[in-house]
DNA sequence: GATAGGATGCTCT
DNA sequence: GAGCATCCTATCC
């Protein structure tokens, strides 16, 4: 087990994103406060990584993936949902690892509220968007220092406490490239993690 | 239990 | 204008 620092973490993405399984991230935002425990995560490089945002160099949404590591990235997509992410790697690399899903360990109450479509407590974060959606997390909270004890988001316990033996590997989740790439880990065997989907056409028609 | 298809709007080309 | 690091509902076992 490592304590959780800056330096640490900037560590390369896949050795990070193993790391932080079994961290809690603890959120403020609203006036009530929620804690998850890290179950599945993404890694994602920077400008070698086909399917990352970093991929295509710095724009303006996806600034904060090339700056130091330890803060939160959150980006929306198809039109309707929230994602989180952590920064790491060394400042201006813009490697990140995607926050997939976690298990409520404070504010179950809360999150119920957030998440309403959950049909049990496992649901409540099984994914990266409704990971999002229950911590209360949105655009406004991006760029936030995850290792500032006194902002309404962040990250605490060590790293590495999940044990190697324990934690599975596999493609990432809903990519259409560099899909196969094996930067997926999760908690093996624990019910909070999602069910793999992987990528395929979205909108608009019919294959040939 | 599994799978297929639609919703919805921001981001970059 | 196309594409997207997804979720939900309906439907069929």
């Amino acid at each position: 087990m490592v304590r959780l620092s800056r330096s640490a973490l900037a560590e390369s993405s896949d050795v990070v994103a193993q790391a932080l399984l079994g961290v809690i991230l603890e959120s403020e935002v609203g006036g009530a406060r929620v804690a998850i425990r890290l179950t599945e995560v993404e890694a994602y490089g920077g400008a070698a990584d086909p399917a990352s945002h970093a991929y295509r160099g710095r724009t303006p949404r996806n600034e904060v993936m090339f700056g130091p590591a330890g803060f939160l990235y959150v980006y929306f997509t198809y039109g309707m949902h929230w994602c989180a992410n952590v920064v790491c790697g060394p400042e201006g690399d813009g490697s990140a690892v995607l926050l997939r899903a976690g298990e409520v360990v404070e504010g179950v109450a809360v999150a119920r509220v957030r998440r309403p479509t959950a049909r049990n407590d496992r649901e409540l974060a099984r994914g990266p968007a409704r990971l999002a959606a229950a911590l209360g997390l949105t655009g406004a909270d991006g760029g936030t220092d995850l290792l500032d004890p006194r902002k309404p988001v962040r990250l605490t316990g060590p790293l590495g406490s999940v044990a190697s033996e324990d934690v599975a590997t596999g493609p990432r989740v809903g990519l259409t490239k560099a899909a196969e790439t094996p930067w997926r880990f999760w908690v093996r065997d624990d019910p909070t993690v999602s069910p793999y989907r992987a990528g395929a056409l979205r909108r608009g028609g019919s294959p040939a």
